[in-house]
DNA sequence: TCTGGGGTCCTAGGACCC
DNA sequence: TCTGGGGTCCTAGGACCC
């Protein structure tokens, strides 16, 4: 059996963790750049207010309502999904077993194939109670033969939190015939929005009950091939998608954002781009990778003095590396020139990104004959630069083509401090408490 | 005026090899 | 004049997730 642990509206749960006074209050939280909203409150979801909407559109209603809002506060987020994921770990893994996998950063799927069935329901309410207490986090818990139905049952945990106590373990045919009879094929995970609509509309396939009982072969030829087929077998009972491993390394790193207002010239297009691949850089040595390519993209929305229409462009370039590098200075050199290439004088860019690719462990890095010698030196630097921003300031110390002034800094006008990351930002505990 | 960011997996089709 | 079969690797693009 699998359980899949679902953190209640994550990012809004973070925020009260610090304003009790919120506690039955509407709240959301805003999407990078103060853009969308991204996480509601159940009291937001009961105004109406749909994820994702443009903050533009829903600014009357949240006035309206007394909605508290956010912007994003990534770093309270991230230390706070630390902590309930390592009290999912202690509470799952023995010994012999690791059993939880951290999927999202507020979702994690645990293996209980070594709980009995009758000590399922016990075990997740434990669960629950444990999560909450030690973190504050409130938590949805739905356990089942494979990972596609836990989803299921944590979905109908979540919507009927009354009855449920946000935990349903679905272990009998009864109880899965009418969970799935009553549920939308949109709402499985692994069907989207186009795969739904392709169900409904040439196939009749409203429910996930329905689905379950399509053949296989039907599956594989119209349902996005093996993907399609493991669908139906999930949904049958039989687990097809295993627990992932732990250690497993990232294929490709990003860094993209959107600007905080359009820019226009080259120099800050370059600024960002720099930007983004050393804080790319980052990532990729924090998990001892090196990268053979880097990509950059530019996205431009219309000319200046134009009449404004939402309809992005994209511009793509890749470089190739010789020889895989997580050295920031060796990276920059191969992301900046393309800029100019891409560069179109003119345009109103929107947003930039930097994607790095081909990576490899680090320590089996092979001497180039055209190189500098492997440069150990070259990363101790590295390391040195990591440890700084680390712990003084992020970015206290950086490459001077990342730029000082940094017009396109992203919005974030709403965010609460970071409570648990920073020293100067802790939360105060005065008499009037 | 204002519309997020960061990933994964799979397939089809082309290039190339013997 | 006739013009195979089997395989690998790579890339672009589609679909999905939170």
């Amino acid at each position: 059996m699998y359980a899949i642990v679902d953190c209640n509206s994550f990012y809004c749960s973070c925020e009260r963790l610090f304003r009790p006074d919120l506690q039955s209050q509407p709240v959301v939280v805003l999407s990078n750049n103060d853009g969308c909203i991204i996480s509601r409150s159940d009291e937001a979801k009961r105004l109406g207010i749909d994820m994702g909407t443009p903050l533009f559109e829903s600014r009357r209603r949240l006035a309206d309502n007394r909605v508290a809002v956010f912007s994003s506060n990534y770093n309270l987020y991230g230390n706070m999904s630390l902590r309930v994921m390592d009290t999912l770990r202690t509470l799952s893994d023995d010994a012999e077993h690791r059993c939880v996998e951290v999927y999202s950063v507020d979702e994690a799927f645990i293996n209980l194939a070594h709980l009995p069935i009758d000590r399922l329901q016990g075990f997740a309410e434990r669960l629950r109670e444990v999560v909450v207490q030690w973190t504050g986090i409130p938590v949805s818990i739905g356990i089942a033969h494979s990972k596609v139905l836990s989803k299921v049952a944590n979905r109908i945990a979540k919507k009927n939190k009354q009855q449920t106590c946000c935990v349903l373990v679905l272990h009998d045919e009864a109880a899965i015939q009418h969970a799935l009879e009553s549920t939308d094929v949109s709402d499985l995970w692994g069907i989207g929005r186009r795969y739904a609509r392709k169900l409904k509309e040439c196939y009749g396939i409203n429910t996930a009950w329905q689905l379950r009982h399509m053949p296989q072969e039907w599956a594989r030829k119209k349902l996005g091939g093996i993907v399609g087929v493991r669908m139906i077998r999930e949904l049958n009972g039989e687990p097809c998608i295993p627990l992932k491993d732990p250690l497993e390394k990232k294929k490709m790193i990003a860094t993209t954002r959107m600007f905080g207002k359009p820019i226009f010239t080259l120099h800050e297009l370059e600024e960002a781009v720099a930007t983004y691949t050393a804080r790319a850089a980052e990532k990729l040595r924090r998990q001892y990778g090196a990268a053979a390519s880097v990509d950059v993209f530019l996205v431009y929305n219309g000319v200046a003095g134009q009449p404004y229409a939402y309809d992005p462009k994209h511009l793509y370039s890749r470089a190739t590396l010789l020889q895989p590098t997580s050295d920031t200075a060796a990276l920059i050199k191969a992301a900046v020139p393309q800029v100019s290439t891409l560069y179109r004088k003119g345009a109103k860019y929107l947003k930039a990104g930097v994607v790095l690719g081909d990576i490899v462990p680090d320590d089996a890095l092979q001497g180039n004959l055209f190189g500098s010698s492997a440069g150990s030196d070259r990363r101790a630097l590295m390391q040195a630069l990591d440890n700084i921003n680390f712990s003084m300031r992020d970015d206290i110390v950086k490459f001077a083509v990342s730029g000082l002034t940094r017009n396109w800094k992203m919005r974030q006008e709403m965010r609460s401090k970071r409570f648990t990351t920073r020293w100067d930002e802790l939360y105060e505990v005065n008499g009037n408490l």
